[in-house]
DNA sequence: ACCGTAATGATAACGGTTTATCGCCCCCTG
DNA sequence: CAGGGGGCGATAAACCGTTATCATTACGGT
């Protein structure tokens, strides 16, 4: 049976409030400015849960760093900053893309990732 | 001085002759077909040396895999298999894609991945 | 062909990220 | 509000890709 935790209330509201996909590190630093004794291990559980359940989902950018945003938003892409090193959402999407493959190749998705420096750095 | 060795010139014609970005551990499995005592650090090794010298640049793919390609290719973006999970060149690139990012963000380069399966694979 | 030395390759060590452990805490139901 | 059990959190351990070690091999200048 699935409890209502201080922990995971906080972890669900850092991304109604962030609006842009996070990092691990990024859940957890904004998670302990509600709930200070927030430990890593109850981040990585109940992101893995939130997944599970559909709530978040997991964005692989390029390098590895895996971050997680909310489930259910419209097909967008990416903003990488170069400086300080935030991931923003792009709402906007090329649309011929699907006809950039090679005769022969089936596209099912696609991602876009935008690098250079956000509003704030800039 | 750099010595020109089996190993080396085996995994210089592994690039040559794939003509799409490879993983350590493809590179390793080519190139033990040119030199089957070829190990793993001889690959690490070679291809970092290679990379230092501009023959060779890192592709970072989503989710962590790094791949390497051969460095004088012109612009272009990747097509990867969920099947088979090798990548792909594509070389025709969506032009407005600069002009996508929110107001007040700067693009210094963007990344385009395409998913799906391969002309081998479909 | 010889010799000095850089390169190789099997293996151990490393570093970081993720997961498991386990005593304590607190959310929920009765 | 009391008790049971799921959740928490500090820590240890597992994991995995990469790098360091070091005895051996083989490239290349003489």
């Amino acid at each position: 049976m699935q409890r209502d935790t201080r922990q995971r209330r906080a972890i669900r509201r850092v991304f109604t409030t962030a609006g842009r996909p996070l990092t691990l590190d990024e859940i957890l630093e904004y998670g302990q400015r509600i709930v200070p004794s927030l430990g890593v291990a109850t981040v990585y559980r109940n992101v893995k849960t939130l997944v599970r359940e559909g709530w978040l989902s997991g964005v692989k950018f390029p390098g590895g760093g895996l971050r997680y945003e909310l489930a259910d938003r419209p097909h967008h892409h990416h903003f990488l900053c170069n400086s300080c090193d935030q991931a923003f959402d792009v709402h906007r999407c090329p649309d011929e893309v699907e006809t950039l493959a090679p005769d022969g190749f089936e596209v099912d998705s696609h991602e876009l990732i935008l690098f250079g420096r956000c509003a704030a750095c800039a």
